[in-house]
DNA sequence: GCAATAGTGTCTGTTAGACAATATGCG
DNA sequence: CGCATATTGTCTAACAGACACTATTGC
């Protein structure tokens, strides 16, 4: 850290509330398109790691954010236009090297967003891009954001197999098979049909909105659901998919 | 990026205006003791909240700590004399007014450590007490410390509904009934002996260690267990105590 | 009718809850 | 023996997995 600014004027201030590392949020933005997970990145333009894919983040407005969670939904909406139903801390990282310039800490956030209101927003200002997850798993990333992408993706993984988390990554209404689809695309698995309408239709987080034949276009008209008032909060007692 | 630390002017240093948040941990350290489950308390001796008691946490040290949960670590040891069997981190909170002076982020911490290796190095450096739980809800703490405490108290009352978390806090060995009274203290809740003993054995997670009469002293000896290998990461498909 | 998608019936396996019953130690 | 604690037996209920089956649409 000899190029930190603050180094240089340190003998002058107090060191125990002054030398702080340096303090951001990063958010793994997911989202379903194409009946792919994909994450929202963003181009470093600027060195270190210029010209690198990075999850979007910043530092905190002092002025501007009242916590740090205003942070990460103010990254949030400046990279996709829109506010995301789900937004929550996944864990905070910090250590002398992940960043070579500092001894620097960061809150990892992920958001999970319905693809349809983001895509025009996102085309148009081009330092940002979806990409499909395995193909973000191959490419080298800036800072430790593969590290931290992996722990987005794990949490998300985890969490869909005891709540409803993948509602949020749809646009409403919805079918049960769609919602199926989503869940396995988070998990990363595939699930038993019977198993997971008994489950979710059985859970009371969904309300039914009317019937329709959904995007694709084929077959039997579906049920169409909205989720149930209060139903991101659902727990259920076992886990689902094992 | 605009928002870049470097912006700053060092000279004009004003901790409020100054761009970067001050950054601390704080640890929730728990035991069990007396048939009741305390926690960790230090005196602060500085305003502000001079004489309140407040969460043992502190500010990262660049020099020493290689990533925060060696702050964590070290802040654990310095307070209890030895290191703990769980530390792990369970939520980041900032924002501009949980600390009058600065806008503050901490991270807090929830640590499990059993009784006895700690009680003689606490008592030796009187600024440190163990609380009972529901004794220390009743008192106003330092900052939004009562806040933060109850954000670990309500995880480790979650994850004991799924792990063996409990394991912790207890010195081995241990029979099952003094782990199924660690599990009820730690989730608040009574547990059925019956589907305890079915759960925990058939789980894999424990390795009989001989046969012996726990302190208390009365009645027909218990079988002993210590976790086996790699049991501390044993998640049950399936809530306990619902 | 056929293809495609939506939705159901039903059997099995696992595991928690309830609670009665039995086992082993000490005095 | 009687008390205290440990350990087991067994029935029930909830719910996931498996998989075959029926239902409704467009062509």
């Amino acid at each position: 850290m000899p190029e930190s600014p603050e180094q240089s004027s340190l003998d002058s201030y107090n060191p125990k509330e002054f030398d702080t590392p340096i303090y951001s949020v990063d958010i793994a933005i997911f989202t379903l398109h194409e009946g792919q997970l994909k994450v929202l990145m963003v181009e470093r333009n600027e060195y270190p790691y210029k010209d690198y894919w990075a999850l979007p983040g910043g530092f905190v407005d002092l002025k501007k954010d009242s916590n740090i969670n205003a942070t990460a939904r103010r990254k949030l909406v400046s990279k996709t236009g829109v506010d995301a139903p789900l937004l929550e801390q996944v864990s905070t990282i910090g250590n002398a090297h992940r960043d070579p310039r500092h001894w620097s800490i960061t809150t990892l956030y992920m958001a999970l967003i319905p693809y349809a209101p983001t895509a025009e927003f996102i085309e148009a200002v081009n330092e940002a891009r979806w990409f499909p997850i395995e193909e973000i798993e191959q490419l080298q990333l800036a800072f430790d954001h593969s590290e931290l992408l992996q722990l987005a993706r794990e949490r998300l993984k985890n969490k869909t197999a005891y709540t409803v988390l993948p509602i949020h990554v749809l646009k409403r209404p919805f079918s049960l098979s769609q919602l199926q689809k989503a869940f396995e695309l988070l998990m990363d698995t595939e699930l038993e049909k019977k198993s997971f309408r008994r489950r979710l239709l059985n859970a009371d987080v969904l309300k039914e909105v009317g019937e329709g034949i959904p995007d694709g276009g084929k077959g039997r008209p579906a049920a169409l659901y909205e989720p149930a008032d209060g139903s991101e909060n659902h727990l259920f007692v076992r886990v689902f998919g094992d």
